[in-house]
DNA sequence: TCCTAAAACGAAATGATTTCCATTTAGGAG
DNA sequence: CTCCTAAATGGAAATCATTTCGTTTTAGGA
C-alpha cells in the first residue's frame, strides 16, 4: 500500500516523506472524512515531531495534486477524503458518521455545455455533493 | 420593492427592520454576490451605527430562511446571493466578477432519489454549483 | 557522497466570524 | 394609540481554525 501511495505522490511530483505517506495511509485506512487537526492527534505517537502546520500544509497540496479530495462541510472547516477512484465522480457524505460513498455518474457535464453555451463564458469546475444520513445512522435516528 | 421584501420577511416570521431590509435591498440591487463586510462598508453611511456582527447575523438568518443564497467560494468566504427565482435551482458563479446565473433545472433530484435508495439512507441536501468566467470575464482574460 | 530544492518545525500572527450582554426596537395585544 | 415582550442591535472582545515566518532538516537526483 505504502508503494502505491509513493507512485501517487511521484506522479504528483511530490517528495515521498514519511510524514506525507503516514497522512495518506491514514486517510485511506477510513471510509470517512477527517480534519487535519484529527490526523494530527492521531499522528502524534507516530512521529516525535510532528508540526499541524505540516500536517495542513500537506493536505492542501494533496488535494491540490488531486490525490485526495476535500469535502464541502457545513461547519466550513476542512475535511479530507481518501478516494481510491481515479474516474471523475462525486460523494455522498453522511454529516453524522462522516462516511463517504461514491456517486458514480453524474450528468453535469451536459450541463456544463449547455451553461458554457448559454452564457458564453467558461466553466472551470463544478460543485457536486449530497448531504445526508448514510443507512445505519438514519435508522439509529441520528442528526447532522 | 421595499414592500415585496417586507412581504418576505414576514413569510419567514422575521422583524421588517430598517437594517434588514437596507441589506435585502442592496443584495437585490446586485447581479452579483456579495460578502458580509462590503455589505457593511457599503451600508454605513446610511445608518449612524451598524455592526458588522448585525450584518452576519442578518445573512444567515435571510439565507437560513431562504429569502437569499449563500455561494460557495473556493477562498470559502461567507458570500451571499439575492435571487428572485424561487423555484429549486442552482447558480453558476463567475469567479472573476462575482456575475451569478440560474441555472434553472438540475436533474439531481432523480440522482438524490437513486442514492437515497442504494445507500439505505436518507440524502437532506444537495450542492450543486458551477464555477467559472462570465462572457464578459473570459473575453477579457480574466483570472478566477 | 553531495547538493539543492522541497519539506518540516513551531511559535506567532492572522483575520473572518462569533459571542456576550446591555440597550433599543418592531409590532401584536389591549 | 400605548404597552409590553420577544426579537434585534451595538460594540468590544473572544474565538479558533488556518496560515505565515524564518530557520532547520531531508529526500532523492547528480
Amino acid at each position: 500500500m505504502e508503494q502505491r501511495h509513493a507512485l501517487a505522490l511521484k506522479d504528483a511530483k511530490m517528495k515521498a516523506t514519511p510524514k506525507r505517506l503516514a497522512i495518506l495511509d491514514m486517510l485511506d485506512a477510513e471510509s470517512a472524512y477527517a480534519s487535519p487537526e484529527e490526523l494530527w492527534k492521531r499522528l502524534r505517537d507516530r512521529f516525535d515531531r510532528l508540526g499541524l502546520p505540516t500536517v495542513y500544509r500537506n493536505l492542501e497540496e494533496l488535494a491540490a495534486s488531486g490525490v485526495i479530495s476535500k469535502v464541502i462541510h457545513p461547519n466550513r472547516q476542512l475535511y479530507y477524503y481518501f478516494c481510491r477512484n481515479r474516474e471523475h465522480h462525486h460523494h455522498f457524505v453522511c454529516l453524522s458518521c462522516r462516511k463517504v460513498e461514491d456517486i458514480p455518474s453524474c450528468g453535469i457535464e451536459a450541463l456544463e455545455q449547455e451553461v458554457s453555451q448559454r452564457i458564453g463564458g467558461k466553466v472551470l469546475s463544478h460543485i457536486l455533493q449530497l448531504n445526508g444520513l448514510c443507512g445505519g445512522c438514519a435508522a439509529a435516528g441520528g442528526t447532522p
